[in-house]
DNA sequence: TGCCTTTTAGTGTATATGCACGTTATTCGG
DNA sequence: CCGAATAACGTGCATATACACTAAAAGGCA
């Protein structure tokens, strides 16, 4: 089963990317099944409820707290406002885009619901109170400070 | 602060999916930071360690332990095989083609290997053993089976 | 006022990820 | 032995993600 041991060491049980990564996987494509009738995906699904809950003063803001890329939120946005679900003003110059939740996008995020309520539930009966109270406030431990200092 | 209360709930605080991808963009930002001098991702470093310990039969298995599409495993091989890390043999006719790690390839993994241990130690104190602990478990917990149940 | 620094945002390029779909090879029933 | 089902793989397309670089606006200071 295991070859060339001298030079190939515990990488695969003890690395945390790697676990977090296979998990990863395994929710969001479980997410994005259930909001699969909405035609939304987990990330955007996410993204808009941040978008309309917070209002938030500038892309960078929801970067922050999303811990994503302000470029890679910049792209995200993308299909979103293509498909009208958000939309991106100009009011202050150039500078400081604010990015508002449409009537449309409000609409699109209540027909979601449902459904991400449906994986939630899965997920959380899969994982019991247990592990889901653990899991929880160990990724609450994962911020940027802690990994900075 | 928040608005919309009556049309949006608690979906940042409690939706596993967003906590989970949001520590993983951490997570994965820090050992990516610590692998760059080697020019290897995180995902890139697991993956050649997975094909070199376990020389796997195929690449649907590969994909089966990383829980990873079939189809972007496949393409997450190519830079690696352009690179000259991996090589996929065609023995047995076009069906199961094998993955092997090269000479360069097991170099490669060896000369990475000290970095990927500094930005493990560094995730490890962060958390704590408590924390480390917790999430292991609770991670370990989200498996195909327990999900799709 | 005018320059310089900081803040905010977008683009180019590359990897990462998954679904729908098509292809080839093996296997199995008749 | 042949046709159907199955298993393994690749491609087209779309989203997700980040870094390096560039552009523009805001703010501060001489």
């Amino acid at each position: 089963m295991t070859r060339n041991d001298a030079f190939l060491s515990e990488v695969t049980g003890r690395c945390v990317a790697g676990r977090m990564l296979r998990a990863s996987r395994l929710i969001t494509r479980h997410y994005d099944d259930a909001l699969r009738p909405t035609g939304l995906t987990i990330t955007q699904f996410g993204l808009l409820h941040v978008i309309g809950k917070y209002e938030p003063e500038s892309i960078s803001q929801v970067a922050d707290m999303m811990n994503l890329d302000r470029t890679s939120l910049s792209r995200n946005l993308k299909p979103l406002e293509k498909a009208g679900f958000v939309h991106r003003g100009n009011e202050g110059g150039q500078r400081r885009r604010r990015v508002l939740l449409t009537t449309l996008g409000l609409k699109k995020l209540e027909e979601a619901r449902p459904y991400w309520k449906t994986a939630q539930e899965q997920v959380e009966a899969a994982l019991g109170e247990i592990h889901l109270a653990n899991l929880t406030q160990a990724l609450r431990q994962v911020r940027n400070d802690t990994l900075k200092a």
